[in-house]
DNA sequence: TCTGGGGTCCTAGGACCC
DNA sequence: TCTGGGGTCCTAGGACCC
């Protein structure tokens, strides 16, 4: 075991050991794509491998991937394009607006892979390119992830970075340290090592996974820096700052299972549509026109899920970056379930009424769908059931003619896809791919198969 | 000039009730 | 001077993640 530690990492003094209270001794692994967009787009066009690349986010705006050479210039996750575009052009980096559907592919390749290897009560899809591995026992961790590692670039050209330990958020912090340190070839084992306490030393408070900016600053004001400084804390002593959640990551860092490991399928809890516009809006016609567009993307999306809302909430911001900044949201909620636009357009219609302004430049909005229920389990209605069911079955037909002859080839009247709130995208190399893109719904649920459709 | 999008969970505090 | 009090439910907003 520990074969793969880094040789920089010295054995830690004798008073740094501890035990480690633990009912579950299994073994829990994090399986992490490097720079997860970047390296599709080099899988798909290799010639990308010999330049710097770097993926854009909606509009353009900013750097959502980044490649190494990228990180090593000091470009940091979301950082606006304007600020770094001179600086990334003088070092022919390929500048690329996002594709999500070449992602989705990959991933669900991806997960397929680990699946078929390790088996499906083993893996937990925790983001578009991240899985949790419940692995058992926790002999031969290394030869596992670097199996694992050489098996995925294998089939899809995607390099993986394996931390493995006793729990998530230790196996978040191997996970780091294998992506950042050669020697250990993108796998390292921290599961009772003698290593772990020295890594926890070497990482910084605020890359700890639980702990964002905000408690970072508070921690650090109580002399806390690093992670090993937080596992040596009483998990009742940082509730205040961070509350019960602060708790479970000091037991977490000490070797104590708190967060579980989730196999079973994951229902989505909200699904959302929001976009910043290509231009700022100020009448109510155009705002409805964003809005109602937005809702119905969102609903395909509760659909392909066979989900039903309840809640609709509607928000409208204006430029968050001035200082007259402005934001309201709304929420409608119904008596009844519905999947049916028509009808979901009437709540949202009035949820718009209700934030509008009259005279404000809004440059943002969004529609979030809440309390959802799969269609199996939705009451039948008091009154019209029947009505219901057939404009239910007159949605899947719609659904169904847009995914095989192109999207909005049906669509309702209200619906306007052409406007000045649609943004603008000038670095697309896979055009081919945007007019069926798909956005990623709840963790778990973008793998369906029913959402994949080139 | 230009600044992403989609999620989850927790909590303080207001509303309401008895 | 005195100006209950405790429980529950709901929601807006904060914080975090990728």
């Amino acid at each position: 075991m520990n074969d793969a530690h880094p040789n920089s990492l010295r054995p830690i003094p004798a008073m740094l050991y501890h035990t480690r209270p633990m009912k579950n001794t299994n073994a829990i692994g994090i399986l992490d794509c490097n720079n997860f967009f970047v390296s599709c787009e080099r899988a798909v066009n290799p010639a990308l491998n010999d330049r710097p690349v770097v993926v854009l986010s909606h509009n353009d705006g900013c750097v959502i991937s980044r490649s190494n050479e990228v990180k090593a210039m000091g470009v940091k996750m979301a950082q606006p394009l304007f600020q770094v575009r001179k600086m990334l052009e003088a070092h022919n980096t390929a500048i690329i607006s996002s594709n999500h559907s070449l992602y989705r592919q990959y991933a669900e390749q991806i997960h397929d892979l680990l699946i078929e290897d390790l088996g499906k009560q083993v893996v937990e899809l925790y983001s578009i390119d991240e899985a949790f591995l419940d692995l058992g026992s926790p002999d031969k961790l290394v030869m596992l992830g670097t199996h694992l590692k050489k098996l995925i670039f294998d089939k899809t050209k995607i390099p993986v970075s394996v931390g493995l330990a006793e729990t998530k958020t230790l196996a978040k912090v191997a996970n780091h340290i294998a992506k950042v340190s050669a020697k250990t070839q993108g796998v390292l084992d921290l599961y009772g090592s003698r290593f772990t306490d020295l890594a926890l030393n070497q990482t910084p408070i605020g890359d700890v996974w639980g702990v964002g900016p905000r408690s970072a600053v508070k921690l650090k004001a109580k002399g806390l820096n690093t992670a090993f400084d937080l596992k040596q804390t009483k998990p009742d002593a940082v509730r205040e700052d961070m509350t019960i959640f602060g708790s479970r990551t000091v037991l977490e860092l000490n070797g104590i299972k708190c967060i579980p490991v989730e196999i079973s399928e994951h229902l989505a809890k909200s699904i959302a549509h929001t976009r910043t516009f290509g231009k700022p809006i100020r009448s109510f016609e155009e705002v409805q026109k964003a809005i109602l567009f937005f809702t119905t993307r969102a609903l395909e999306k509760m659909r392909w899920n066979d989900l039903q809302t309840r809640t609709v909430t509607v928000f409208l911001q204006t430029d968050r970056f001035r200082s007259d900044f402005y934001a309201k949201s709304f929420s409608y909620r119904s008596i009844y379930h519905s999947d049916v636009t028509s009808e979901i357009y009437e709540w949202v219609d009035l949820c718009i009424q209700e934030t509008f302004v009259e005279g404000m430049d809004f440059k943002k909005a969004g529609v979030i769908l809440s309390e959802l229920l799969p269609s199996t389990v939705i009451a039948p209605r008091l009154f019209d059931q029947q009505g219901f069911d057939r404009r239910h079955h007159l949605m899947r037909s719609m659904d169904e003619l847009n995914m095989r002859y192109g999207r909005d080839v049906v669509h309702f009247a209200a619906l306007n896809t052409e406007g000045k709130w649609q943004g603008q995208t000038e670095h697309r190399l896979n055009d081919e791919n945007h007019s069926v893109e798909r956005d990623a719904v709840g963790k778990g649920q973008m793998f369906r198969r029913s959402i994949r459709f080139m």
